[in-house]
DNA sequence: TTAAGTTGTTCGTTACATCA
DNA sequence: CTGATGTAACGAACAACTTA
């Protein structure tokens, strides 16, 4: 039998499953199962599997977690088990190997969540470090650029203040840097201006 | 083509055994 | 004795096939 597309879609789609199919409340009552009358008449007979047994059963569901009639049949015949015990037994073990699977997968998802919150911890202090360096930094640029401004309005204004503008920057001008564009004539050389010096 | 039957699956539950 | 836990077994609902 060929069950691969339920499978993929309650083994992916667990949720989307579980709306396939109709929940108990909404189906018949369940019928009651009979108690073991202990003499194998109708109830459940002897119950628990030798270490034998689950020892051979776990070590073929290790090769394989499907179960097809042939193989089963020979299980059970190999293990000296009813092939319905078998079949439950394969049934059983898979629902708890699955448990453990979605527990592994738990643990794994915790832990990497646990080591996201941290490095967003860390980031966050650096992101405020950064801000109070930035903080700092726009101060002392502020600081500077009132000094300049001091000094450049106690000096008297020259005929050449036309030609010490600031260089054209567009874009990429920067607001409240404009001053520092302004240079000292005595220090200032201008590569290809030499001619200038004889005016002054 | 199709309805009914068969077989195997998952999921939830029940009954029972065992142990602290 | 009792409650907690593990597990064999069961029933329901379903999918994929087969058959008449």
């Amino acid at each position: 039998m060929d069950h691969k597309v339920g499978d993929l879609i309650s083994q992916l789609y667990p949720a989307v499953y579980t709306q396939m199919v109709p929940k108990q409340g909404e189906s018949k009552p369940r019928r009651r199962r009979r108690k073991n009358t202990g003499d194998g008449s109708g109830g459940a007979k002897k119950r628990q599997l030798s270490a034998e047994q689950l020892n051979f059963l776990e070590m073929n569901f290790g090769n394989e977690h499907k179960l097809e009639s042939e193989r089963k049949d020979k299980l059970a015949a190999d293990s000296g088990l009813d092939p319905r015990q078998v079949a439950v037994w394969f049934q059983n073990r898979r629902a708890r190997w699955k448990n453990k699977k979605l527990e592994e997968e738990y643990t794994k998802l915790k832990t990497a969540h646990e080591s996201i919150v941290v490095e967003k911890c860390q980031l966050e202090s650096e992101v405020l470090k950064l801000k109070e360096q930035l903080s700092r930094t726009e101060k002392e640029i502020q600081r500077l650029a009132d000094h300049v401004g001091r000094v450049s309005t106690e000096s008297p204004t020259s005929p050449l203040s036309m030609a010490m503008d600031p260089p054209f920057l567009g874009e990429y001008a920067l607001e409240g840097y404009e001053d520092a564009f302004y240079m000292q004539p005595e220090n200032s050389y201008i590569p290809g201006m030499e001619w200038i010096n004889q005016y002054i």
